[in-house]
DNA sequence: CTGTTAGCGCTTTCAC
DNA sequence: GTGAAAGCGCTAACAG
């Protein structure tokens, strides 16, 4: 019965059934063109074998493997965690298994692995991680494997891509953060360089600042790496450099957290003394006191979307958009002042 | 050159390079038996063409696939983000790529996992969860595809695993509390059927109060899921039914964080009026206020040496124990009074 | 409804 | 060093 090893093949269950191959692999796959008793036949054959069909010699046989590759930066990290669990989600629903890679965002290793995963012969790739040069832009064009970015984009538009507007939700945080009436307003970003949650949400900040005639001071400004610990050195040194500081937009919850810390180490209270807003609503952003006020990024549901775009196109299904924009918004809590905010509403 | 579909094969390389598919698959595969002037006439050809081979085909020929089956309960909790991240590091190091898959810990879907895995071929298995079944024990004895369990144990050890001793993590836990001089312990635990987190850390809570003379009292108990919101509730009910109560030790470090914000928003002081101890040490224990005292378990190290045994087992390399306990430490930082602890220092 | 027969693209003896 | 050929286990026409 059970063997540990020299694996029953669909042939051994043809022979014993009495049947053919073929039948066989109708039954396996749920053909209806099989006759009841004949198809009881084969399940008692298979049952009592305990045959296990091989999805690699079903594979190479049908050129599908009904896996999908997801190349994501850090699985460590809550923000693709989140994702992940989306396209988890999804992937279950539609019945397809996922193969996950982690990159560490080196551009070197992601085009490595999206080489192993069409070598594995994937149905589609979900790309995660920073913007896609012209190296991935090649790959991915050559291959007739579907490919969707999950929140990344392209900037060519030639990749679909999910995501929300980076630059909207960073310009939406620091506008909540004036019109508390703070006049200077620190920001902690992202290397410039990660153009998903460095330089779009610079920008943002920047625009507010902008659009409501406010001066860009670049002491306001400090880097971190979108971690915790950077956030709280980054804002340690802005309370050095400007110790009346009174608000301040992380790029990142965890670096925005780590602000908040920095600032009760530092002696002073949030928000009385100094509000700060954070970006994405990753679930740290409930779990610290005061409660953070973040701009919700819906991290899930980017995940989700991609996963389910995706299988349209492996499935040949007609997609209206191949960039998807999905909405972001506004969770205030505790570490602002504010506690309602409308577009355009001072 | 590279083409939409109609995949280019070995077959085409041997052909445009004027040797058969043999030498050609020596060459893909560094058996040294080429020439050299023959492997640079393929290496270029196959650069020419851009020629991927096709792993699904080799899997079917090698009966290998350098693929891993992760099961995990879910990615999104940082207990098993951390230990997957141990996994993939050791995974990327010996050249083997994982599917992942969450179970959300339900039994029937984590055998289903276990079934797809096998039917993939993959090469090994890694199976994290809750404590294994019959059912399980059954699948993984019948394959030869070897199994580790990580963070999970086998009360048959029949099936290899790398754990630590739990109960013990929560006795020494315990123990740091009762030799701060409480008498009234709460303990916030996961379901007693849980028998990884669960049980073993109500028996080592309760072994430690043996210990030292305490009574075991149930009122100062709750259980929550091993989520920050269950342990803040939790917390709030021990607060309620004692409002004396002045130490607790929770389960899991999310738990620990929300009895932290539970006893802080109840208007008291950790660890002034109220000592919490945690158990896991993920980040969130080092991002919160105070600083989370705690058991530092090895998670990332639990993975990675749970896939490095794994590798062992499917190079059929020898192996000294099949059941491997990793040490855990105490992280005593700022939610205790006590900054140093011996066993049976006092 | 069922069986026959080609492959899928590659590895792996076994010869030479 | 290199090639020929036999599968690996399954699917997918095509017949019947």
């Amino acid at each position: 019965m059970e063997n540990k090893k020299g694996n029953i093949t669909i042939y051994d269950v043809a022979r014993e059934a009495g049947v053919s191959m073929a039948t066989v692999s109708r039954v396996v796959n749920g053909n209806p063109n099989v006759k009841p008793a004949t198809r009881k036949k084969v399940l008692d054959v298979i049952q009592q074998l305990g045959y296990r069909p091989n999805a690699v010699a079903r594979g190479l046989a049908s050129k599908k493997t009904t896996t999908v590759g997801v190349v994501i930066p850090d699985i460590s990290n809550p923000f693709n965690a989140e994702l992940t669990r989306g396209i988890e989600d999804i992937a279950t629903m539609y019945h397809y298994n996922i193969i996950l890679c982690n990159s560490d965002l080196k551009p070197l290793r992601e085009l490595q692995l999206i080489e192993t995963l069409l070598e594995k012969q994937v149905d589609g790739l979900l790309f995660l991680g920073s913007a896609i040069t012209e190296e991935h832009r090649s790959i991915f064009n050559a291959t007739p494997v579907p490919v969707v970015l999950a929140a990344t984009h392209d900037e060519k538009n030639e990749i679909p891509y999910v995501n929300v507007d980076n630059i909207e939700a960073a310009k939406t945080a620091t506008s909540v953060l004036i019109s508390e009436g703070h006049k200077r307003i620190g920001f902690i970003g992202i290397q410039l360089t990660n153009s998903i949650q460095g330089y779009p949400r610079y920008l943002g900040y920047k625009k507010a600042l902008e659009q409501h005639q406010l001066p860009f001071d670049e002491t306001l400004i400090e880097i971190g790496n979108g971690r915790y610990q950077s956030g709280y050195e980054a804002m340690k040194k802005l309370l050095e450099k400007d110790p009346s500081i009174s608000a301040v937009f992380a790029a990142t919850d965890e670096m925005a957290v780590g602000a908040i810390h920095a600032i009760q180490d530092f002696g002073r209270s949030v928000p009385d003394d100094v509000s700060v807003m954070g970006c994405n609503n990753i679930p740290i952003a409930s779990q610290v006191r005061p409660l953070l006020s973040t701009v919700s990024v819906p991290l899930y549901d980017i995940g989700a979307v991609a996963m389910r775009l995706l299988t349209k196109y492996m499935n040949n299904e007609e997609v209206e958009t191949d960039q998807v924009i999905l909405q972001f918004d506004l969770e205030l809590r505790d570490s602002t002042r504010i506690k309602e905010w409308h577009e355009g509403a001072f």
